[in-house]
DNA sequence: ACTTCTTTTTTCGAGCGTTGAAAAAATGCT
DNA sequence: AGCATTTTTTCAACGCTCGAAAAAAGAAGT
């Protein structure tokens, strides 16, 4: 059992992170409003949150809203203190790099967009490449520095057992190099490597309050295939291992030739590369194109809605290892929901019949029925919602929470 | 967020619930042996003890061994007292049924073997002739009865959402027909079903030691193809519809007949009626035998150990099956260890180069490496281990874990 | 037979966080 | 100004854990 003793240290830390996980899940509350949310009584509510206050966490807010009734004392929210943390977001993709400055509050300070450029990591460590991006974002807020707790990056590709690093990645040069441990010391952080997948699953259960606490397989599709799936709110998997390898799923024995070079994997049908080679016949096995111009894919998704039999052919060969795929996942993990993400997001219409076909082959679908299939146009605000609430809650939970009670402080 | 409010109730709860698990992992303990075991200090053992011997769960067992030193006080060993709750465990096959009486200290106290009746469902709904069966068995054991707290049985198939019953099942007529909460009232006790495949990952943790903690898949194979998966000691999945259909994971498009009425499932290539059938050059949409005789699936293995053509095609389809199945499992969820038990262990070997074979050409194997592929060849066993160290957990945590201080009931 | 040593177990007071009930605070309504 | 209403704090009590010290139970030494 991993389980641990309990005590009223455990005991304060967990209700002083169930009060501010209910900050962060409905925003600024009365401290009325805290104790219907949390199930915890005034008095504790009370005495928590003077807690949370003497530390800096949290502050009254000047009381606004009326909202409504009028009558009684009106309430004082307590909010997140914004200035309490910081924490840099960095979004890594094959080509695109995006850093993100936020504050505890979940504001965004400032934000680097770039180019990611080629080839970096033959000659730079990633530990100082990011390092020097951080260095700028702080120095244009210096207020940020002193508080930084976390770096948080999204990656993709396997991470090691550890965490500390990828034992592969499809950004060049970047696999092999175990980098966390060099970076939380240059940038005096705790640095937490983050799946693609896993965060879509995370930032989709924040956009949707409807999916909040359901089990939820988010995949996306686009230059790759991934997937996120989340079990009653909790993202699952192997924190460490973090994520699912969806996207390099064996579809077709031998099949066709996949980016990351094994055969047969869902990406090698379903990814943009794919669908193009399809749609143009070029043959399986030929090497895939390094990148595919966006407007290049989004020309095919409209050819093939407006008729075009090989762009049609070529979605629905994608959307045949998709639906395989996705009944083969269901075989061993059976979410409520199926969201589609990504630029591919706009090509499910095409691609449903073979997905409902396929899943119609499968025992759990025939018993469950099919299970909804629902298409999020855009990916890249799950992605940051994701690594930012992920991040906070992280803050939250497991620097703040476990905090020593500010009572004891104060008496000395 | 699932989680709620931590108060001293709580507390205890986890802590009672901490000693009875060590308790059950390591069998009985000294206090001080509790102490080191649980990292709760002397003091706290003590009153937990106490309040536990008060309540009648535990008791001091006689001193007994000197165990190499001697000096000092020599150490009372508390245990659980076996009469403070039974269960009645029930193991159902397609073709065989097996009841069992235990008590609170795990021990066997009576058993009940037959034939499974061919189609009973079809006149006596389920709840009825469980009931009779267990009935017989407590009129053999008078003074179990007021103390049956749980009613565990292990099914095949697939469970309906609120675990109440069957939505799909190889026994005839017992899909559809919510069964647990009609038992409940006949039996007087919980009444909780368990996939087989889970139990197997369940019991696999109790009798390895060095698999408690683990990660690990426990597939069967046999007359049907099942598989449970343990997360680092948890058993994986929804509690409410356990467990994996991975007997039932496509395996190929369009293919062999199962007996599920699918096609393609791992099942229809490598449960013992598919392997005869393939040895044996029949068309893959013939349908399946109901059931195989044990020594005619031994002899086939022993057939093709010996060098038989057609014997060794039939076995390395199956490992193919086996192996792709198992790659696409892995791209979902790693596990540290695969271990395989049933009949079908036996053929392991004869397997082996195909699962391999199917493994290597995934990316996670080529990335983190091949997984440790291991033989279990008895499955009886853990099986009837698992439904049994878990219906006691459940006990141990939820029934009496819970219970309220006896101090107070003593003061009043 | 008696003391000393060692190890296990219990006792005791203190600390901490929660709770329900009652009090206090803050404002609108009459 | 006084009353009603709603939010927030205060207070004493409770239950659990913990560390330290004491008690218990033999074994070994003299």
């Amino acid at each position: 059992m991993t389980r641990t003793v309990s005590d009223s240290d455990s005991v304060r830390r967990q209700n002083r992170g169930l009060v501010l996980g209910a900050l962060r899940l409905h925003g600024s509350q009365s401290r009325t409003a805290l104790a219907a949310l949390t199930g915890l009584s005034h008095a504790s509510i009370t005495a928590i949150s003077q807690d949370l206050v003497a530390q800096g966490l949290v502050q009254d807010l000047p009381a606004e809203r009326p909202d409504g009734r009028s009558r009684g004392r009106p309430a004082t929210l307590v909010g997140f203190t914004r200035r309490a943390a910081h924490a840099a977001l960095i979004e890594m993709d094959v080509n695109r790099l995006r850093l993100s400055l936020v504050d505890y509050g979940g504001v965004l300070v400032d934000r680097l967009e770039s180019e990611m450029p080629v080839g970096v990591f033959a000659t730079l460590p990633p530990d100082r490449f990011f390092a020097q991006r951080i260095q700028t974002l702080l120095e244009r807020s210096p207020e940020a520095a002193p508080t930084l707790r976390r770096v948080a990056i999204s990656v993709q590709g396997i991470l090691d057992s550890a965490g500390r690093g990828l034992k592969w990645s499809p950004v060049a040069d970047l696999a092999g190099k175990p980098f966390v441990e060099d970076l939380a010391q240059l940038a005096g952080a705790t640095v937490t490597l983050h799946k693609r997948g896993r965060l879509l699953a995370e930032g989709a259960r924040w956009l949707d309050p409807d999916l909040f606490d359901k089990s939820v397989a988010t995949v996306f599709v686009g230059s790759t295939v991934a997937m996120g799936v989340s079990f009653r709110g909790q993202a699952l998997g192997r924190e460490d291992s973090g994520g699912t390898e969806f996207g390099h799923m064996n579809h077709a024995p031998e099949g066709a030739l996949c980016r990351c070079g094994m055969r047969g994997c869902i990406e090698a049908y379903a990814a943009d590369y794919a669908v193009l080679r399809t749609a143009y016949s070029v043959r399986e096995t030929t090497p895939p194109a390094a990148t595919v111009p966006p407007e290049q894919y989004r020309a095919l998704i409209q050819r093939a809605q407006l008729g075009d039999r090989s762009a049609i052919h070529a979605f629905n060969t994608a959307g045949c290892a998709l639906g395989y795929g996705l009944s083969r996942m269901l075989a061993i993990y059976d979410p409520s929901h199926i969201l589609i993400v990504g630029p591919g997001s706009h090509a499910l219409e095409l691609m449903r019949p073979e997905i409902d076909r396929a899943l119609a082959a499968s025992l759990v679908c025939q018993v469950n029925g099919l299970p909804q299939v629902i298409a999020h146009r855009d990916e890249k605000e799950p992605i940051f919602r994701g690594l930012l609430m992920k991040t906070l809650a992280d803050i939250d939970q497991n620097d703040f929470a476990g905090l020593p009670s500010a009572a004891r402080a104060e008496a000395s």
